[in-house]
Parts: structure tokens; C-alpha cells; sequence
DNA sequence: CGCCGAGTGTTATGTTATAACAATGCGGCG
DNA sequence: CGCCGCATTGTTATAACATAACACTCGGCG
């Protein structure tokens, strides 16, 4: 499914990424991991780790328990297939599945989409920051709220029928 | 008090920096907040909710709950004097007072301080990132996490004595 | 078979944060 | 003075996020 959002990633091209990765590192990618998978895929947010649960139960057609969800999550972020954005409490697909990175998130405070960018500027610029300042980095998180493109464009022109 | 990590920032310093900007604002300083500000005041490394709750309700000498430290937060924050770090969910003085800023923030994973860093090149690189992508920014959070100039000098002298 | 390890289930609990409403204290003003 | 309005703080309860600890299943392997 593309996002409903008017973005331009894809969740559903993203899980078939991880199926492939999953193969290709011998990780097992279990029925339950699978419906996890499905529950980003139908996504084109970011998700809590109970919606995924609540999502989780209304599929099982039972009560599924916090430490189910955890584990399956710990599982996507271990190899790299999930993010975790702190400033929501929630995780999100990585679109740069075939490499390591320090991706910056984009989150949208409108639509609540997000987008992953890869800039190597910014990249290099923490890089050197943090190198001046003797620290020696070893995991980097970018996280940045505000308007998308679309929801960007939204505002303007609604400002602008309000206008005439 | 100097920092005991050995990080050249004085929450000291900080706490009577707030008082001035509050005199300067008319923000009114109550005992309560003043009593979070000699808090932090104490505190090298960046601190959570409840360790405030539990100092506060230490000094106080009875139980203080948890809006309580709450809204002090709330108040420091939209006045720009603590930030809050979202990969720790706790609570740092600002380093910067003075002026509108998007900090970046280096936490060690040693010794537990952070340092608040800004960068001309770290913001730029960001704004033009995002500016490619058509987001418009409100709001950027850049964490850190890696080791500070003396647990990394530690580190390495520590590894030394061990091949010896 | 008997053991092990990965995955999952289950129960309980810990940690972080907020909602909702009451009470207090203080300055302005008729 | 008596009253109002506002900011602050107190109080109770609960929501939201996350982990500890232990039991069970199942497939591989000696
Ligand atoms: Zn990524
Ligand atoms: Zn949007
Ligand atoms: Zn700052
Ligand atoms: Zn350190």
C-alpha cells in the first residue's frame, strides 16, 4: 500500500526488503514477527508499541501481553530494520535498509508521517562537531518536528483562501 | 559547585543565569522553582522526573507528587532554561540562555554527563537538509550518545594497562 | 532419548507522564 | 472591606510506556 499521507516512501516495498535481509542474514523471520511486519506495512506513521499490540490482539483475535510486542520490536531494531523515534515514544520503518547510518527524522506534527533522510552533510557536520569537543560518538539520533511538504502547501493555501 | 565529571560546564553558574532572566522576564521564581533550580544546581548530569520528585520530597521533608515536579519543569522549559532529552527522558540545564538555539547534545555513556554544544555547521547542514526535503522545521533534537573526552582518555589508558 | 537454545506465553511490576479538580494566596477594584 | 480573577500549588487517580522473571514449546543434535 502506498502512504496515505502523500509521502513517498512505501512500507509495504520496506517489509519485503526485510523478508529479503532476513533471508540473506539467516535472522528468522517468525508468524509473529510477520504480522508485525504487516502492522508497519498498513502504516504510514510511526507506531507505539501498544498500538502495535492493540493492532496485534485484533488480528490474534486474543490478548496479547507488553513483552510479546517488546521482543518483537527488540528483534527489528537489533538488525537495523526499525528506528525508535524517542521524541514520540514510537518506531518506524528504516528506508535505508542496506547500510549503516545515522538517519534524520522528519515528523511531520501535521499528518504524522515521517521520513528518514540520509544527508551526509549533516553526517559529517556532527562528525567534525563532536570530534572538536573530544567525544567520541557512537550512536546519533536527528529528529526534527515539523511541516511536510504536503502539509507545508496545506497551510499556505488555506491561510491564503482565509486571506480573501 | 564544578562539575564533577570533569566537564567544564557549572550548573552553578546556570542557576543564578536563571534568576536573572527570570528577574529580567518577570517570571516569577517561586520557592518551588527555586528549590528544582538549587536541584539541578547539584547536579552534573542530566536528571529524571522522579529523581527530582524524590530530592525535592527529600528536602521538603514530606511526600511532593508528581505534577508538582511536573509543572516546575513545564515552566523551565517554556522559558527555555532546561531541555528535555528524549533519549534519557530527563531533564538538562540549557547552556545557552541567551538566545533561541537548537542544541546538540553530547551524553556519555560513562560517566553520565551531557554537554550542550552548539554549532553553526551542525544547524546549517540541517536546515538545508530539511529545506531539499520542502519540510519546514519548528523543532530539532540531536542526542549524542558516545563518550566523553575523559572516559574516552580513560578508556584508552585503561586498554593500555591491560596489553602491558 | 536427553539436552540445549530460540522463541513465545504469562503474570506482575517498574517507570514516566497527564487528567481533573480543589485549595491557596495575592493584587485590583468597586 | 468583600469580591473577583489569575497564577500557583496540592491531591487523587490513572494513562502510557517498558521490563523482570519464570514457564512452556519445539526443533536440532549427540
Ligand atoms: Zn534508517
Ligand atoms: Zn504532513
Ligand atoms: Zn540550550
Ligand atoms: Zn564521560
Amino acid at each position: 500500500m502506498a502512504s496515505a499521507c502523500g509521502c513517498d516512501h512505501d512500507p509495504a516495498t520496506w517489509a519485503s526488503r526485510v523478508k529479503d535481509a532476513c533471508l540473506r542474514q539467516g535472522a528468522q523471520l517468525t508468524p509473529l514477527r510477520r504480522r508485525v511486519l504487516d502492522i508497519f506495512s498498513g502504516s504510514a506513521a510511526p507506531l507505539g508499541a501498544y498500538a502495535i499490540l492493540e493492532e496485534l490482539s485484533r488480528r490474534e483475535g486474543k490478548q496479547v501481553a507488553p513483552p510479546t510486542v517488546y521482543r518483537t520490536l527488540d528483534f527489528f531494531l537489533e538488525h537495523g530494520f526499525l528506528h525508535k523515534i524517542e521524541s514520540l515514544n514510537a518506531y518506524a520503518p528504516c528506508e535505508h535498509l542496506d547500510h549503516a547510518h545515522h538517519g534524520m527524522l522528519l515528523i511531520c506534527e501535521s499528518c504524522g508521517c515521517s521520513e528518514e533522510i540520509e544527508d551526509a552533510g549533516v553526517t559529517r557536520a556532527i562528525a567534525d562537531s563532536a570530534a572538536d569537543a573530544g567525544f567520541a560518538l557512537r550512536r546519533v539520533m536527528v529528529e526534527a518536528q515539523g511541516l511536510c511538504r504536503k502539509c507545508a502547501r496545506d497551510r499556505l493555501s488555506a491561510s491564503a483562501a482565509a486571506v480573501a
